[in-house]
DNA sequence: ATTAAATAGGACTAAAATGGTCCTCAATTA
DNA sequence: TAATTGAGGACCATTTTAGTCCTATTTAAT
């Protein structure tokens, strides 16, 4: 489905709620009671966007987390790879070692095209565009089988 | 990582062989043995493809399958569409239903921009691109553990 | 100093998705 | 009628993902 994974998706919310609260350094279980994701889950993912550096941690009490930086320096690519990894459609697309011996191979180098286009454009939405409220079209639901066609 | 799955690339191997061989009709053995894919794999792959409305299938002696219109017409979001399902990111792409007792959930709505760039991208990408021979750059071999920085 | 409050790091488990194979039925050609 | 080929779906093994938990480390407050 090209699907982002549950935990990227919580780690947007994390940090959409993040970046609206005014206080500058939240507790994990802070975070997890007011997002409502369990405890547990919201200090995997924490850590994973400290890694990242998306996120600075003080430890120890009284600490917490809180932004590295400004939700508009924050793009949602590098949430993205924070949690998952490089963005990368295909294999081919983080190293071309041993590709060569498919016979097809040679056509996959345009892919690279493809992952760029779509490594731009997730780069050039930030945090601040993903708090920033949307006037939504009145919802139209969908049944999903329909989307399947 | 955001990646597609293994069968959506085999396809595009598949789709990129069909593309650039000058039969018309190719049966789903001679597919496997050109791809070096396994025999099996290739068949359900076709049936995905055929179900989409990508390929066209004779049945019995001397059948096969051939595209069912031009590689200009062939989409790149068509095939990962075929394989995988709709193209969304998040499950609120498809439907927002329950999504409202989230306290973040009014943020996500946003992520129909990043939706429908990511959309427009692959549907911009059609299979004749895929099989144009580009002049990759010098391979640049970047051990994994660097991307992630 | 000691205690309490937090994060760091990683091991572990259960559930879900994916990849891959196989079997039976239907259709077409020779 | 026999051989060839796709349709459809069941099935299993492997991998990935989600989620939890445990132990160590750091810091603030008393």
């Amino acid at each position: 489905m090209l699907r982002l994974s549950k935990l990227t998706d919580y780690a947007t919310v994390i940090l959409s709620f993040m970046a609206k609260d005014k206080a500058q350094v939240l507790a994990a279980m802070e975070i997890a009671s007011m997002t409502g994701i369990a405890q547990p889950t919201v200090s995997k993912i924490l850590k994973l966007l400290v890694n990242a550096n998306v996120l600075i941690s003080t430890r120890g009490a009284k600490g917490g987390y809180a932004l590295a930086r400004m939700p508009e320096e924050i793009s949602v690519a590098t949430v993205i790879s924070a949690l998952e990894g490089p963005i990368a459609l295909t294999e081919c697309s983080i190293s071309h070692q041993g590709c060569e011996q498919a016979s097809g191979c040679d056509i996959r180098g345009n892919w690279s095209l493809i992952n760029q286009t779509i490594h731009n454009a997730l780069e050039s939405v930030t945090l601040a565009d993903l708090i920033r409220p949307v006037a939504l079209p009145e919802e139209v639901f969908i049944p999903v089988a329909n989307i399947y066609r």
